[in-house]
DNA sequence: AATGAATGAGGGTTCATTCAT
DNA sequence: AATGAATGAACCCTCATTCAT
């Protein structure tokens, strides 16, 4: 029983999380989850109480591992200590290895959280994590005096980064996740750099 | 009760690209738009023809404008003569300069084109101007010989790259609007240099 | 002044018979009729007080002479002595004669009365027709003791007449009118003849 | 408040088949049908696909029956032999008999087939029967060199012969329907016969 | 005489959700 | 655990009609 239950649930997890994906919370319709899933719109409710609930068991997890990241991450001051001198084959390792250490593994919750959460209560968090991240930028060209960038372009750069680290979540597996994280990491280090340099 | 045309036209198109930018053309409900107009529903069929006619007259000058401008923009292979030796200051001055010279005035409807076209016929405008992006970034890639950008990062690139770009046209006025246009492209042309040197 | 208003109340007259013929009352639609016509829906109420108006005015004449038509005609008990004898040639030159000197003529307004007027209120007048018709066909046999037509298929028969005769009015002209009628008449007299001698 | 599945759409079709009837297939409203039916609207789709699925629903099975007899219907050549000194009474037995044959058994979907079918994908069915039975009118009209006719007056006939046809099926039982059939026919040929002696 | 803006009711359809079975 | 019937609100759109200009 318990193990048929799971099956049926996990089908429908699947099937809205590929839904959700493809058009977000709000135009994913129940009737085409349910019938991907191969049951029905009645025993939908057999496991969820609703559609947004249905959409938080499948972010829950990543949302949770996610504010503890945040909360909990240490300033990356050590990240500029590493700039100088070092090779950037040796750097992007580097990186990696703090991202496998440090970074919880995500699966596409994390992406529905921030691209397909229109209409839940999880609606504002990418802006949330927009500000934190702008902020973050902020306070490290502060520190640096780098009055060459503007406070409006830090707020675009911010949704740029986000952008990136979202699309690098829905497109590759976990195994090219922290490879491209990296270099994505790296990418936005370097033009620092060399903006500062400049 | 009788309000001149011009006037309520321009109060529906005001209010659709209130409520198109918020919520996207297909949620957002006419209904709504009618309503921050201050019409009725019978009503707005005298000045449209459709819902679909209505993001039409939105979009249709900026679509025309990027088509053209898509169509004409010489190859800024200039650019990177540029890079040798001129400070940030002088460099950026010029990008604006060439911005001003070469680049339509967009307004919002570049914004929904790109971020809230899904369910018109402009559905597939963002994710061509990406790959024709993309192949842009490749090429200058290849011609300096970068293997240190993978190929897979050249299109999550791109993808930020775009999204600057409408975040600039969503949030700023014309005003600012070259200004920070400026800035981006100096950002990923000096994020480039610092990866080519690296 | 008294010109203009005519040619522009013809021209709606002209496109509201087309559009009546083509779609029926209901279904025919004031905007495509006052777009036929070359004005507008408001303009249209300066002619007729209303759609209703509008068909009236199409069918009034017409509805009158039929009235006036059934009211006076005679009973064409002279037909049944014609028969004798009469080669079909001579008989269709006489009926045609009758038809010339009795029938009012008619224009496509009684076409619109009988086949277009659902949602009027003429909506009655070819159920009432028909009856007429019916009896009368019932009154002919019982005349001659016609016990092999039954009631029942009398009134299919009326049915039929009815059908034919009004297909006459709506594709022909005035000059074929005459002509088909009187064919039509005949085909009906035969019949009854050859089924009464069987 | 569950009722059984067949009861539903048994209720659906039959208020359907009764508004189709009244008012064609465009006038007639889904709110009446459900209405009539004692449901909603939402209901009615979980039913029906569409409006035009549920008159499809209605038509489907006669409308095959109809285009198989018309496949499959050999000449009825015969008809002209048995006419010879055969009396009335007899030759409408044998009609009959071969009505009871070789006809199918048609429910009120060839009505609507033919009278209310206007805006679904059976637009043409009528006029291209009508097509059918004018083509066969002239083909025995010519081939006993009835020049008395006028091909205009053959289409008439034609559509009369039709409307006979869909009033028997509309309005009278599976009971009757043969026996006023056998008289309709009779009345065609013995019209005919008539008219090519004459 | 003419325009077209404004209204309100009604058209077919989709949706998430509830509930009897 | 599973079915799908039933609900009611919302969707985009069309209609005849009214009225200010």
């Amino acid at each position: 029983m318990q193990i048929k239950k799971d099956t049926m649930k996990n089908a429908l997890l699947a099937s809205a999380e590929n839904q959700f994906l493809l058009k977000g919370f709000d135009k994913a319709s129940l009737r085409q989850i349910v019938k991907e899933a191969g049951t029905t719109i009645g025993n939908f409710y057999n496991y969820f109480d609703s559609k947004e609930a249905l959409f938080e068991s499948l972010v829950k997890r990543d949302y949770d591992s996610f504010v503890w990241f945040i909360q909990n991450h240490e300033s990356e001051a050590s990240f500029e200590e590493l700039l100088k001198g070092i090779d950037r084959q040796t750097l992007k390792a580097m990186i990696k290895e703090l991202l496998i250490l440090k970074l919880p593994n995500f699966s596409k919750g994390l992406v529905l959280l921030f691209d397909s959460s229109h209409g839940t209560q999880y609606d504002h968090v990418k802006s949330m994590v927009l500000n934190e991240v702008k902020d973050h930028f902020l306070e490290h060209l502060n520190a640096y005096k780098v009055v060459t960038i503007s406070p409006d372009y830090a707020q675009i750069m911010a949704n740029q980064f986000v952008q990136g680290f979202v699309d690098i979540l829905r497109y590759y597996d976990q195994d090219q996740q922290k490879n491209l994280l990296a270099e994505h990491i790296l990418f936005y280090i370097y033009a620092a750099m060399a903006i500062i340099k400049s």
